[in-house]
RNA sequence: GCCCGGGUGGCGGAAUUGGUGUACGCAGCGGACUUAAAAUCCGUAGCCGGUAACACGGCUUGUGGGUUCGACUCCCACCCCGGGCACCA
């Protein structure tokens, strides 16, 4: 019988589906079900791939190999024993998915129903496990409900905020953007370069987590890159608030420095043009005038990204000192175009052992003091003479303070900063690189900010938290606060979303005082969607009678956290951290027991086309349905699978995809042999012995490799066994035969299905029956290959050596060989080393 | 500039973690079947030298050095590719 795929394939997804194979165990009463099927209940094992975003032409190349790679991984787990959940949504109320729909002409909401149905076409066809059951949309009311709800908590916990400050504005996409969501200047998703404006947004409080978003990362089983790019995003900083103050004027503040070492060389001071207090500084003076309009300068081209290499600087001096703070004189204030206002303070104190400020000094002839010198003499000269800077060098030997005179750079840091404080000069602080998460956004498609201003209860000072008067969340029972179908959605590029000129939309009464008030208009970031909807899915069934909380807390405590989850990098900074942000804030409201939302994460790498990245522009960009149309799911899988290891991506060549139909043709054409009469159980056959220990050798090998996403070497020793039961037919036995079968199921679960439950006659699912066990006993080998080396060069080999042999016999076994003895002519070793099992290397 | 990955045949990639470098597959070559092609099967295969053919010898994991009986693997220096961060004081 020749195998036609497609028939097939449309067989089991039917059959599946019917018998209910890849729904978990929410509950009792689905319980039940299970045991019909055969399926036991087993542990919980919550296996998550990253949601797409359905903006594009659908499904892309990379994305089903993440998902079907994601799915070996989740099928072995099930076999294994697991009750596994692996569901699959689409997260499509954004920028993303807004974009696509105004590009073709098209209304998101008309659109999201369009992609919906392309999506979860192409998801059906991949051979994935999904608990379709669970799936979830997060443009869907009945979703974003909560994800309003969740805002609300943010905002009742005061993590939510609202508040005016230069924010990032993409002039194309027409709205403010997050932090990270800027790259090298520029807007993340459409490069146009992102402009500074000061508008009043929506924030939540990162950086409250700061600390405990650093920390738990030692504690998280993840991809090492990933921690390490949250850890350089949150960049904690630590050092000291130095005291200052400014002369002849009463104001007092706080210079950040993360290098104290070095404190007695500061000699100056700067602050950033966009720093508030420079005006109080020179205001009625005879610099006012050239400051301030040096300020403006400097500004537009900071904001306009002038300023691109470390020496190109800008600045002015304001006509103010720092008093006195070291006892060493007071310090100039200058406007400095390199501060950065958003970290630290905005204003630094600078001495001659940093780059930048040596180069500033040298630019404006302000006076340096070093206080810190190499100990090669000549270039200790050259420090004290000003030619360099000399920065940082834990040999560094100390000159002031006094206290410290003689001691290393690398070796003072805690105790400077001890001094420091006794003197009263500073105080130890910490500083974090990550900012507070902007999450309003002035575009249509996405859930509306749930909060209701009230221009009465404002004016009259009252409102739901004292710091933000006029403003109170919407009632949770009025929850969603629907997007309105509106026709007009596009961006307006005012400032603020187009629901802003829908009356009817805007149009409320306050919560408190019943009088008309007026609703946000903004949407909240898509990644507020993604950063819970790992939440949902288990809970996505629960029909809570009460409005309580978005998930079954019985359920919840038993599937999360998510066990494995396997992604893209390029969210390690976005998605990754807000998801553990919002994770951890919720924990502390008590509504989760656990504040890490994934206790395993891997990154999947990415794939090329023909050595050549895959891109729009470049017209390579491969749509996977015409493959699997072509070709079949199993024998894509397999490919997409055989490629390389999941993690370190791959090239993808038409060619290569031959091999894998090739060697499932012949897992299957064997199979049909296998059926008849004379190859049924022979497993008294003596000769089945070397087969046996390959099959078991292969059990531990496939095993161990699913487990590492080394799918590629998994599927090669599938070959190489498949090779040997070619090669000894009549050694095949139907357990052997079985135990392929089962070990393929991952990888090719309909052809698998096909075998298992025809010519293997099961009456359940191939999907649930248990992962062959290896015997321990049986893959030692007492024989081995012995490789002879003579001076480190392999020269010879021996088969069939016993393992049991001792040194002096495989000595004396290596020295009777002809080969050898030619080669050593006559001479005696002056050495063997014999490694056990391996190898014996005769030294002359 | 700093921090991560990575560099192995014509190609994708293996290598028990210091012990036979190139498993498995693609492409190639030779052969069988066929009128022929496709499909399938068998064989072959790093590079250079050598041989009528074997035999055999030398070289080879980005480059150069080191440690070791033995290095793709460990150490030092450098080059290239990919990714992240970046006037962060």
């Amino acid at each position: 019988m020749k195998y036609d795929f497609s028939k097939i394939e449309k067989k089991w997804r039917s059959a599946w589906e019917k018998e209910r194979v890849y729904e978990p165990s929410f509950s009792e009463s689905s319980v039940n079900t299970k045991v019909l099927t055969g399926r036991s209940e087993g542990k919980p094992f919550y296996n998550l791939m990253m949601f797409p975003y359905p903006s594009a032409e659908g499904l892309h190349i990379g994305g089903v190999r993440t998902f079907t790679g994601v799915d070996i991984y989740g099928r072995l787990k099930r076999m294994q024993g697991n009750d596994v959940f692996e569901p699959m949504g689409l997260d499509g109320f954004g920028i993303h998915s807004e974009n696509y729909a105004l590009k073709i002409g098209a209304h998101p909401m008309a659109q999201a129903k369009v992609s919906e149905k392309r999506f979860y076409k192409q998801l059906a066809s991949i051979g994935n496990g999904f608990a379709w059951d669970e799936k979830l949309e997060t443009y869907d009311p009945a979703y974003y409900q909560w994800t309003q709800w969740i805002f609300i908590q943010l905002w009742k916990k005061g993590l939510a905020y609202r508040k005016k400050q230069p924010v990032n504005w993409c002039p194309s996409c027409k709205t403010v953007l997050a932090n990270e969501q800027v790259v090298d200047g520029k807007c993340e998703r459409c490069n146009s370069v992102a402009e500074k404006r000061d508008l009043e947004q929506w924030f939540f409080k990162t950086t409250e987590y700061a600390e405990r978003l650093l920390k738990n990362l030692d504690t998280l089983d993840w991809s090492e890159k990933i921690k390490i790019a949250q850890r350089n995003w949150i960049g904690k900083s630590e050092g000291v608030n130095i005291h200052s103050r400014v002369k002849d004027l009463d104001i007092k503040f706080e210079v950040f420095d993360s290098v104290p070492q070095t404190f007695m060389a500061q000699t100056f001071t700067v602050i950033a043009p966009e720093h508030p207090m420079i005006a109080e500084l020179v205001k009625g003076t005879k610099f006012e005038k050239s400051v301030m309009h040096a300020v403006e300068v400097m500004k537009k081209k900071k904001s306009n990204g002038v300023y691109k290499e470390e020496s190109d600087f800008d600045g002015i001096f304001t006509g103010r000192y720092v008093d006195n703070p070291f006892g060493t004189g007071d310090l100039p204030i200058w406007v400095a175009s390199f501060v950065v206002m958003e970290y630290g303070t905005g204003i630094v104190h600078c001495s001659a052992h940093d780059e930048r400020d040596f180069i500033f000094a040298k630019k404006f002839n302000i006076p340096l003091r070093p206080v810190m010198f190499p100990n090669d003499k000549a270039l200790a000269e050259k420090v004290r003479n000003l030619e360099f800077a000399y920065c940082k060098d834990p040999e560094g030997i100390m000159d002031q303070p006094k206290e410290f005179s003689g001691r290393k750079w690398g070796e003072v840091r805690n105790d400077v900063i001890a001094f420091m404080e006794r003197k009263g000069i500073a105080k130890r602080t910490v500083y974090f690189r990550l900012r507070d998460w902007l999450i309003s956004r002035q575009r249509y498609w996405g859930p509306p900010i749930p909060m209701i201003f009230c221009e009465a209860c404002a004016k009259e000072g009252r409102g739901e938290r004292k710091e933000m008067r006029g403003w109170y969340a919407v009632p949770e029972e009025d929850l969603p606060v629907k997007l309105p179908n509106v026709k007009n959605f596009h961006p307006m590029g005012t400032g603020s979303s187009p629901l802003a000129s829908i009356k009817t939309f805007y149009k409320t009464t306050c919560p408190n005082c019943q009088g008309e008030a007026r609703r946000e208009t903004d949407v909240s970031d898509t990644f507020l969607d993604s950063a819970w909807y790992f939440l949902r899915y288990p809970s996505v069934n629960t029909k809570n009678s009460k409005f309580e909380i978005p998930w079954n807390q019985e359920i919840t405590q038993r599937w999360l956290p998510v066990h494995s989850y396997i992604g893209g990098a390029e969210h390690s900074v976005l998605h990754l951290l807000y998801s553990r942000f919002v994770t951890m804030a919720l924990h502390d409201m008590k509504l989760l027991n656990f504040e890490e939302p994934f206790a395993k994460f891997r990154a999947h790498g990415l794939i090329t086309k023909d050595g050549a990245k895959m891109s729009k522009s470049k017209g390579n960009v491969i749509t996977p349905d015409e493959y699997f149309e072509k070709f079949g799911a199993d024998v894509m899988r397999m490919y997409l699978a055989f490629m390389a290891p999941l993690d370190q991506g791959g090239d993808f060549r038409e060619a290569g995809i031959l091999g894998l139909e090739r060697f499932l043709k012949r897992v299957w054409n064997l199979g049909q042999k296998v059926q008849s009469p004379k190859l049924k159980d022979q497993s008294n056959n003596l000769k089945s012995e070397n087969l046996e220990m390959a099959v078991h050798k292969t059990i531990k090998k496939v095993a161990e490799d699913i487990e590492n996403l080394h799918y590629n070497t998994a599927i090669s020793a599938l070959m190489i066994l498949l090779n040997e039961f070619e090669k000894h037919p009549s050694s095949l036995t139907l357990s052997h035969w079985s135990v392929l079968v089962r070990l393929l199921a991952p990888f090719a679960p309909f052809m698998t299905e096909e075998i298992w439950r025809g010519a293997l006659g099961s009456k359940t699912s191939i999907h649930i029956a248990s992962w062959p066990e290896y015997d321990p006993e049986k893959i030692k080998d007492d024989t081995f290959t012995l490789v002879i080396q003579v001076n480190g060069k392999v020269r010879h080999t021996v088969e069939g050596v016993a393992v049991a042999i001792s040194e002096e016999e495989v000595s004396a076994l290596a020295l009777s060989c002809e080969r050898i003895r030619e080669l050593l002519d006559g001479k005696t070793p002056q050495r063997m080393v014999y490694i056990r099992g391996r190898i014996v290397n005769i030294v002359i």
